[in-house]
DNA sequence: CTTGACCTTCCAGTGACTGGAATCTCCATA
DNA sequence: TATGGAGATTCCAGTCACTGGAAGGTCAAG
């Protein structure tokens, strides 16, 4: 199967999937044309990849879960701790997204928005300490 | 006062100051031995962008944010709507890393994660039906 | 005069693609 | 058989916001 087709299939651009196989995280055999072949393990791969990145893990993290996805005789564990350390991250950045959405808030619930030049936001970034 | 001095008191690295400086965001004055000096003013404004980034705005927007800054004529409306677009932006993020948290957490709570190899997270990436 | 801290510039790398140019291959139609 | 267009190839450069490192200039202390 030609990258265009597989492409059009994943929905994964076909530039993407050239850059997969430069990186050696999905490759796939050539035909004599030097044509990218595409079989239904390799698209297989794609997809798993695709999955993966869609919960955010790197590319690196893609690699070590394909790999294990190969191993028979991988422990579920490893998966799982891998799955435990993308869930902090996942947290850690929630909970930070959290204290700026506050902050933000505050900042413009302190601003009338108007034409005036007075405004509580840009005070607080100049770090007025009588700001908002 | 020079660059490595500025470094220490505002808890930039130089690096990221010079680059600042590369991009047009904050400018220094040259000594006569062509080391940077920076005054008041410099060192102010690089506090706000430090607070602006912190925020999570980019620095493009921090460019924007500064102009507004300097600008006795703005409109504060100006301001709060770049606020409002940030809001929007970590409000969209939030959203979308609580529905990954939740499916990664579904996926951990399925998963033994002891030494068998079955596992429930790598039959989810791998796009089986029958996972979870 | 030397040492070491500090400053300068410039080039390259990060992550995960994405855009674009130049060139080649395939297939259908005139 | 010629040609046109779609789709394939490679390679280089750009994105964002820095960061690392090399090579070299400057300054103050001992």
């Amino acid at each position: 199967m030609n990258i265009g087709e597989v492409a059009r299939m994943t929905g994964l651009p076909a530039k993407t999937i050239r850059y997969y196989e430069d990186i050696g995280l999905v490759t796939a055999e050539r035909r004599a044309n030097g044509y990218r072949d595409y079989g239904k393990t390799e698209i297989h791969n794609l997809r798993f990849v695709q999955r993966a990145r869609g919960l955010g893990f790197s590319v690196a993290d893609c690699r070590d879960l394909l790999s294990l996805y190969r191993d028979r005789h991988r422990s579920s564990g490893d998966v799982k701790a891998l799955a435990q350390d993308r869930l902090r991250e996942v947290d850690d950045k929630i909970a930070e997204l959290r204290g700026l959405r506050a902050t933000l808030n505050h900042l413009i619930n302190a601003c009338a928005g108007d034409d005036r030049p007075e405004c509580p936001i840009l005070d607080d970034l100049a770090g007025d300490q009588n700001a908002t």
